[in-house]
RNA sequence: UGUCCGAUGGUGUAACUGGCAACACAAAUGAUUCUGGAUCAUUAGAGUCUAGGUUCGACCCCUAGUCGGACAACCA
């Protein structure tokens, strides 16, 4: 079997993450006879987000790296935060990322009659009792971190009196909370998750999938580790958090006696600028702090497609991150560049002027049209090339142009040239400003005509070039301009009496009317441009063909305005 | 006054498992460019939380601290 060198063997020479070490010693010692069987295990409660992504790629990517396979997994045991509209949303994210779960497509709740079997053989083992006291009892008995707790008195029922409630819970012959299902460890124990905790709970609930067929709802401790051992995943791979719930997962495992999984934990995603809980995600949508989980301003998988990502660059990113057991914040600058380096690769350039002024060439022919050709994308001939409209009147940005301009400035001012890129040099020869505010309203200048692009007498150098669009070709389009959802970098971490709501960032939505080459019309939804010289942009949803909406997913590298602010 | 986990440039991740701390992003400089983009070249920035110890040699092993995180839902 000769494979050509790909980026995934590349990786190999890179050196192993610490998962990848532990699997590659389970393959070496034979463990599980050498087979690799992940799975992401999303509880549908909610969208997904770029730290799910990160484990996403994980997960399959790890499976794929190893030969093995990757389930996909709702972990959908509490019914009354659940719903069939998140199952469909975290399989469309999924499979937007690039991934496949082919037939393996699983829900926790296929398993509850398999669970309860469970339950019942620990129920025999005299490891599990039906406790009486209320949510509030075994709270204040489960005692502290530093604490033990006491025993709950149900705690000494006989297997027969544990085995007849435990039916009749299932029975629906009890209220909700009247009474629970515990394992009987150690109340005592320093590890506050092995102190009798709850397996099942009464819930007169109606589940997404089972209907109302149960009443009573295994907990995720109860349900998780069998539920892996049911598909018999070799590395079930989860984040920090979990860590404590390790010895309470093997303790069923090794109780129940079943195939054991192995848990492995790692660092979960931060991301400067944003918030990554769901809770808060939950909150900025219901506040109307964003239009909603696929806000492109939302760090969620669906607000980032919407922005205009990819799934290649959410891989990358994923990727280049790395995974590790310390906590980490990443720079949003490395989720800026993995999409730009992926955009310049693909998206068509485009002239669209943000902030237009007149430019008026005042020896260009009044009904002239010219077509200007132009290649689509410099980083790749294969995309061919387009025509622009030129004519007597054009926009330029109106930052192109400054009436007193400082040293560095390379872009139009009067009496100095600049270039319009893939048309003529044109030279400023004065300014027509509105009598009462001041403000520029018409730039008039001269073309050179020996100066055509692809001419031979173009050659001349000129310290700009500039993007322009035709007036009269030129089409407007509603252009969403994002900025960071927040002004700290890390706004969970608030001062004193501030929450992280206090930091959102008023201007992280600029909506802006811009004027763009006619060739944009044609777009589709999620067709992806670079906007000459200013970002990529991506066509919005919201877009019609008789009223454009495009998102600016982020702009170009600008080293010229960030050495401005500095001065 | 508990248990578990962690600590390497600004941010992340490495360091052939004890042998000169490297890579990416971010930053800076120069070249180039009909995008102040991209590309190319170059530079700066940590001596690995602290104190001891083992060793010819420690980011790596040991001891004791320090700091940070997780854990007290009938959530996952």
């Amino acid at each position: 079997m000769e494979e050509k060198a790909n980026p995934e063997e590349e990786k190999n020479i890179r050196s192993l993450n610490f998962i990848e070490e532990i699997i590659e010693e389970d393959i070496r010692k034979g463990t599980n006879e050498g087979r690799v069987h992940t799975r992401f295990p999303p509880e549908p409660n909610g969208y997904l987000h770029i730290g799910h992504a990160k484990s996403i790629c994980l997960n399959f990517g790890l499976a794929k790296k190893y030969n093995g396979k990757t389930n996909l997994r709702f972990d959908d045991t509490n019914p009354v935060k659940e719903d069939v509209e998140y199952v469909d949303s975290i399989m469309e994210d999924v499979k937007w990322l690039g991934f496949d779960w082919e037939d393996r497509l699983f829900f926790a709740s296929d398993y509850f009659e398999e669970l309860y079997a469970y339950a019942v053989i620990l129920i025999r083992k005299g490891k599990a009792y039906v406790c009486d006291m209320t949510a509030e009892e075994i709270s204040e008995t489960r005692g502290t971190p530093t604490r033990p707790g006491k025993e709950s008195p149900f705690r000494s029922r006989s297997v027969e009196e544990n085995l007849d409630l435990f039916s009749r819970m299932r029975n629906s012959e009890f209220p909700d909370g009247t009474r629970v299902l515990r394992a009987k460890i150690d109340m005592g124990s320093p590890n506050m998750h092995m102190r009798d905790p709850v397996l099942y709970r009464i819930l007169h609930a109606h589940h997404h999938r089972t209907g109302d067929q149960w009443c009573i709802y295994p907990m995720y401790d109860f349900a998780h580790g069998q539920s892996d051992s049911i598909e018999r995943i070799t590395h079930s791979i989860c984040t920090l958090e979990f860590e404590v719930h390790r010895p309470l997962y093997e303790w069923f495992i090794r109780e129940i006696g079943i195939y054991a999984p192995r848990q492995i934990e790692f660092a979960r995603l931060n991301v400067t600028y944003t918030v990554m809980s769901k809770r808060k995600l939950l909150e900025l949508v219901r506040d109307g702090n964003v239009t909603g989980w696929d806000d492109p301003r939302m760090p969620t998988i669906c607000g980032l497609r919407r922005r205009g990502f990819t799934p290649e660059s959410i891989r990358n990113f994923a990727n280049t991150i790395g995974v590790a057991k310390r906590d980490n914040v990443i720079d949003v600058s490395l989720l800026e560049f993995c999409i730009r380096e992926d955009l310049n690769k693909r998206a068509n350039r485009i002239m669209a002027v943000l902030n237009p002024v007149k430019v008026i060439l005042d020896n260009y022919p009044d009904d002239l049209v010219e077509e200007m050709e132009s290649v689509n994308n410099p980083e790749d001939e294969s995309k061919g090339k387009r025509k622009m409209p030129f004519s007597k009147t054009l926009f330029i940005e109106r930052d192109d142009f400054m009436e007193d301009p400082p040293n560095k400035f390379f872009r139009l001012a009067p009496g100095r040239e600049v270039r319009l890129k893939a048309a003529y040099i044109i030279r400023c020869e004065s300014v027509v400003k509105d009598a009462e505010t001041g403000e520029i309203e018409e730039i008039h200048c001269t073309y050179d005509p020996q100066t055509k692009s692809g001419m031979p007498e173009s050659n001349r150098k000129v310290k700009g070039t500039l993007h322009w669009v035709s007036e009269k070709h030129a089409v407007k389009a509603e252009v969403r301009l994002y900025d960071r959802l927040f002004t700290n970098e890390n706004p969970d971490d608030a001062e004193e009496g501030k929450t992280y709501k206090d930091y959102l960032n008023p201007d992280s939505l600029r909506i802006i009317t811009a004027m763009v080459e006619p060739a944009v019309s044609l777009a589709a939804v999620l067709d992806k441009f670079q906007f000459e010289r200013t970002g990529y942009f991506s066509v919005d949803k919201d877009s019609t063909p008789q009223h454009l909406v495009l998102n600016r997913v982020v702009p170009l590298r600008d080293s010229w305005s960030k050495g401005e602010k500095v001065k």
